[in-house]
DNA sequence: GACGGAATTT
DNA sequence: AAATTCCGTC
């Protein structure tokens, strides 16, 4: 079943497919290149370089021909290769880094998403800093995601969902690990993965993840980091690569054998590691204390990898402290409490500081986690040289305190200031399409042979440059799948023959939304987003809505009308959330009753919370403010730190994202062939917990345990 | 080289 | 859905 109500998804379908989609069940471009990029063998073809997530492609023509071996297609090429990464850019996966011959930048926001769907990475891309701090470590109930069966697992979905559904669904997916298709897999997986010794080296990076990587951990960073660190800086802090035992990496030609990646911003494996250390340990690093939340300028995070070989592994704590901050983040937000009234179990922390965190956890974590990934290395190494490319950044040494380097200044030469990006459209008479092209010189299709005609089919693919209503994350993709873009609709017009107009956000990737506070009631749907637009309009429908699912009291957990209700509900009803709030409002699964909420002001002290507290906002807090604005200027922030960060490569989001309609993955697992999956499923995070690890955990822990190590038999059949 | 539309394939 | 192919334009 599909039905949303079922599984609870929070994030846009595609999102959740690292490894295998739908569409294509294998291994997607963006995963395979951050495979390469974690390999040492690789670095002289691939590599991070420059900024936080950039990486570099040095021998394009090698990174296409391992492409090609990998989806068994010979013919790829860099051309191909590239086309395909282009395509990357609408969904906000990858950017280009303007200027830099194949160089190209990952935006962690989307991909920490992607693998760790729980995560509150910010909203929008833009983190929130403050809005989303980092929970503390918790203590209060513990929270327990709803069950999901497999097929909700794979249940595709849109919208947002519970947080539960998603949750298994990831792990699981997590746990199948990728796919080599080429059918034996044999050549083709060997290519990277060389022997075993893969497996090796993966799995170290499991293990050593404990010290960054859990995934709440990793969220909770997330905000906390600081956009400049560098992968260096972040593995300290994280405690990856400083590990010494822990990390397993290869040693790289250089001889720095440091972790898989040096500068990788994926410092640490998203797998759990030591559980503890991971996820709810916070943060610890100094950098956090360095840098109060408030003002790190918001950065992809890099806690947590999607590589993939990673497993997704939960912690309830993990979740319990998701949704408390989310539900904190609601109140940065100026959202309406009632948001939460669906989430009794959750008690709003106080705000605090990540700072709290005791400094140095991080290079404890490390130590703990580290632990025995080492397996095999892997003795390949690229014929290449081992360039002076290589960044010499990685912190062979595991310092526990950050590196100056990545702290740096927030305005960074190359960075540019902060800059608000105004939304702007660009209205541009659409180019004709091929066949409308074809048709005035021939009609005849471009490759000779298919002829027919329907051409229907293309429209659709072309119909997504509107507007679509893309909150900087995943989010904003679940979003935008409802949402229905006058630009589409136009288009579609067009092909009655009107013209047609393409209407689409010039800012960056997370820009998309505009940033001006303003009066919801005045907005003017014309200009401006569509997306807007719908959004308020969507929104008002809501809460009525919403009320209305209020007063019925507490839904049934499952009920695929109701939640879809609710979801949509919850979807549309609190302002636009940032796109890490979705989630959790949209859990369905989470139990309803009267929270115990406390009103928390914001952080106090920070200042955000000035944001919130503002006059306009001030007055709003507790009641509602319109969402619109508040939501506006929320993002406003973000934007602006975002802006800062990315350069405005990307363009405009399509509502492709947004209406992923997922599929399921069917039975075919597929795994990686990296040993590194194929054995035994990783620990899970969460086991060796920070908090006392309690019974439930355990339980669920062995769950997954079990479910991931069926899956990897499952693959093996496959 | 980079971009992105269109048609096709998986 | 995600690529793969081609290809025209910058």
């Amino acid at each position: 079943m599909k039905t949303p109500g079922d599984t609870g998804f929070a994030f846009p379908e595609w999102a959740y497919k690292p490894e295998s989609s739908p569409g294509s069940r294998q291994i997607q471009l963006w995963h395979f290149i951050l495979e390469l990029l974690r390999k040492e063998e690789y670095h002289d073809v691939i590599a991070w370089q420059g900024d936080y997530g950039e990486f570099v492609i040095k021998d394009p023509d090698e990174v296409a021909r391992l492409w090609g071996a990998r989806k068994c297609k010979p013919q790829m090429n860099y051309d191909k290769l590239s086309r395909a990464l282009r395509y990357y850019y609408n969904k906000r996966i990858l950017h280009k880094t303007k200027g830099k011959r194949f160089t190209y930048k990952f935006n962690f926001n989307k991909l920490v998403l992607v693998n760790y769907p729980f995560f509150d990475v910010g909203s929008t891309g833009s983190s929130v800093p403050q809005s989303a701090p980092p929970v503390p470590t918790g203590a209060g109930t513990h929270f327990r995601f709803p069950p999901s069966t497999p097929s909700e697992v794979l249940s595709p979905n849109e919208d947002l969902r519970s947080p539960g559904g998603m949750f298994s669904t990831v792990a699981r997916r997590m746990a199948r690990g990728s796919v080599s298709d080429c059918s034996d897999g044999t050549s083709v997986n060997s290519e990277i993965e060389e022997g075993n010794g893969g497996a090796g080296e993966e799995r170290g990076e499991r293990s050593v993840s404990g010290g960054g990587g859990g995934p709440g951990g990793g969220g909770n960073y997330r905000s906390i980091i600081h956009p400049r660190l560098s992968h260096e800086a972040l593995f300290r802090m994280y405690g990856g690569p400083g590990n010494p035992a822990g990390h397993p990496g290869p040693r790289g030609p250089a001889g720095h054998r440091i972790h898989q990646e040096p500068l990788s911003p994926f410092p640490v494996s998203p797998l759990p590691g030591p559980p503890g250390a991971s996820l709810l340990a916070p943060p610890l690093s100094p950098a956090l204390s360095m840098t109060p939340t408030s003002h790190l300028p918001y950065t992809p995070s890099p806690t947590l990898s999607p590589m993939l070989g990673s497993h997704f592994s939960f912690n309830p704590e993990d979740m319990k402290r998701y949704l408390q901050a989310h539900t904190q983040s609601v109140y940065n937000y100026g959202l309406s409490p009632r948001a939460f009234l669906q989430y009794p179990n959750i008690v709003i922390p106080q705000p605090h500081r990540p700072a709290a965190d005791k400094p140095g956890m991080a290079s404890e974590r490390a130590e703990r986690g580290g632990g025995g990934e080492r397996a095999g290395e892997r003795h390949h190494h690229p014929s290449l040289a081992h360039s002076a490319h290589h960044h010499p950044q990685l912190p062979h040494s595991a310092h526990s305190h950050p590196h100056s380097h990545p702290m740096h200044h927030p305005l960074h030469l190359g960075e540019e200031p902060p800059h608000m990006s105004p939304f702007k459209f660009k209205l541009q008479p659409p180019p004709l399409g091929r066949k409308q092209r074809d048709g005035q010189s021939q009609g005849k299709p471009r490759q000779s042979s298919l002829s027919s005609g329907s051409g229907s089919g293309s429209m659709s693919s072309t119909s997504g440059l509107g507007s679509s209503l893309s909150f900087g994350s995943d989010l904003s993709s679940a979003s935008g799948s409802g949402v229905i873009s006058a630009s589409s609709s136009t288009q579609s017009l067009n092909s009655a023959g009107l013209p047609k107009i393409k209407v689409e956000p010039i800012s960056d990737i997370e820009s998309e939304e505009e940033v001006e506070v303003t009066d919801i009631s005045d907005e003017d749907p014309d200009e401006r987003d569509n997306e807007f637009e719908l959004f308020s309009a969507r929104h008002s429908r809501i809460s009525n809505h919403h009320n209305h699912h209020l007063s019925n009291g507490t839904a049934a957990a499952h009920h695929p009308s109701q939640d879809e209700d609710l979801d949509e509900d919850v979807f549309k009803a609190p302002a636009p959330p940032p796109p890490g709030l979705m989630p959790f409002f949209t859990s369905q699964h989470a139990h309803r009753g009267l929270t115990t909420l406390k009103s928390e002001p914001v952080e106090p002290g920070e200042s955000h919370a000035a944001q919130s507290q503002t006059p306009s906002t001030g007055a709003a807090q507790g009641k509602c403010i319109p969402l619109k604005l508040r939501f506006k200027r929320r993002w406003s922030e973000d934007q602006r730190m975002e802006a800062s960060q990315e350069e405005s490569d990307d363009k405009k989001v399509r509502p492709e994202e947004g209406r992923n309609k997922g599929r399921q993955t069917n039975g075919c697992v597929e795994m990686e062939e990296d040993g590194e999956d194929g054995d035994s499923p990783p620990p899970l995070a969460y086991e060796g917990s920070l908090s006392a690890p309690l019974a439930s955990h355990r339980r669920v822990s062995a769950e997954l345990h079990r479910a991931t190590a069926q899956l990897s038999l499952e693959n093996k059949d496959c």
